[in-house]
DNA sequence: CGACGCTTTGAGGAGATTCAAGACACGTGG
DNA sequence: CCACGTGTCTTGAATCTCCTCAAAGCGTCG
């Protein structure tokens, strides 16, 4: 089909960059202006493959640089001393992660991919160039390390909260972020499990599948296993800010 | 008794500067140089003053900088949209605070004085100067904002197990900075009350008292109110260890 | 000393876990 | 193409942890 020239052995699909890629707005490049992508474009290795239940990275390896998912998810566990696992986050197509190494250069978490997933690499040592370089990129760094703040606060305040407020707003979270991704917002396939939904939220796998069930006898979502679609989106999004507790004093 | 001159109208006390202070290991001028320590003591308010229950800043005001407690303590909270309150951190006398506003030039908790408090400000136009100067500084801000990551991985941990788990890990932490700091790790006065312990680990506070009684019943602790001694520090480290539950798979 | 806030202690109940068993889905090999 | 096996999901029942409500002790400060 395409003419293949000796610069490029590519297919057209393997011709994305940073400067075309449909993700430059919320990858890496973010905040940057157009020349300074078209460096960063020479610096990102593409293409990467893994298949579901691989690593992307391991906890305890040294910090090798960030990664962005360009289709497929993940999940970033962080291992217990006495063998108990925990799912920080899911990263979903189109997201970053390898923030978990960038402060001790070593990463925190193991990143397994939840079904095959395409991502870009950015080493490590190309960022200390791009940050001592671009103090704008530093100033990146550092808001999204940050607004790691916000999250954790969140996540507290999701913690105090029953295990129906939880799930309604773990769907709405996923819904949102597909969504800034160009994703459907109210219709979409769940790549994890229940156990690994309840692992992160905190609460047993049968709590989540019961509570999936919940929600949609009260017509706010339709579940079939994986694949849900949000009904009421307005009413579920009551639902976990309407009945708050625990607020003492 | 001191020969006042007239460049110093300061007591004794209050001719502390960061060179001298006894906390430059914990504070800020961690990892910057003597020289570089010097040049941060010219920037740095001194001895401000709050009283029990008073602010230190608040929630959705401008950044203002960076806040380093020379005695007393705080907390930092966290107010959610419905009136419900969040304990986010405790800070000890020794801690730096002002994290929360660092990124988004906006604090995003308020912070409220525990006891009598004595801090020290760095005000943020000046961390800006220092920043683009000092790279150190600036590695050092990013380092500090990425260790929330493990700060949020360990509180999610914390928050799968149970209350007694929590109260023995929330003891062992509060013993560990006090120690880190120079003081005694193993009889102290809990500046908060079982209130805002409760708030903080999201438990009841009756169930903070409940469980403070079991502890010294077990002989693990010595309990007066608001005074705390440990006395089997090893048993209350495996009490929380030990029984590690909820690990999936 | 009296008031107020903090802490302790008890009793009852709600929510979530655990255990157990069956249904479903998916991929593999016959 | 169907049978089979494994992993996932659902559903029920019993149990337990922790919360809520209530009331009484304790301490502190004006």
């Amino acid at each position: 089909m395409t003419s293949i020239t000796s610069s490029s052995i590519s297919t057209t699909k393997n011709t994305v960059t940073c400067t075309n890629c449909n993700l430059d707005k919320f990858c890496i490049p973010k905040g940057l202006d157009r020349f300074e992508v078209g460096e960063l474009a020479l610096l990102v290795n593409r293409n990467n493959i893994r298949q579901k239940g691989e690593a992307i990275y391991h906890a305890g390896s040294p910090f090798r640089g960030m990664i962005a998912l360009r289709s497929g998810s993940a999940k970033l566990v962080s291992f217990g001393q006495h063998g108990n696992e925990l799912i920080v986050d899911f990263i979903l197509p189109g997201e970053v992660l390898g923030f978990d190494g960038l402060a001790t250069q070593t990463y925190n978490c193991t990143a397994i991919a939840l079904e095959t997933v395409n991502y870009c690499h950015l080493p490590a040592h190309k960022i200390d160039e791009l940050v001592t370089q671009k103090s704008c990129l530093n100033h990146l760094l550092l808001q999204r390390s940050c607004s790691q703040f916000d999250a954790q606060v969140e996540r507290m305040m999701l913690n105090r909260r029953s295990a129906e407020e939880r799930i309604a707003s773990f769907i709405l979270q996923i819904s949102e972020r597909l969504k800034q991704r160009g994703y459907s917002e109210m219709d979409f396939r769940l790549s994890m499990t229940r156990d690994e939904i309840g692992n992160h939220l905190g609460v047993a796998h049968e709590t989540v599948s019961r509570i999936f069930h919940l929600f949609q006898s009260k017509q706010l979502i339709e579940v079939k296993s994986k694949h849900v679609k949000i009904i009421d989106k307005k009413e579920l999004f009551n639902f976990y800010t309407t009945y708050s507790l625990n607020s003492p004093k």
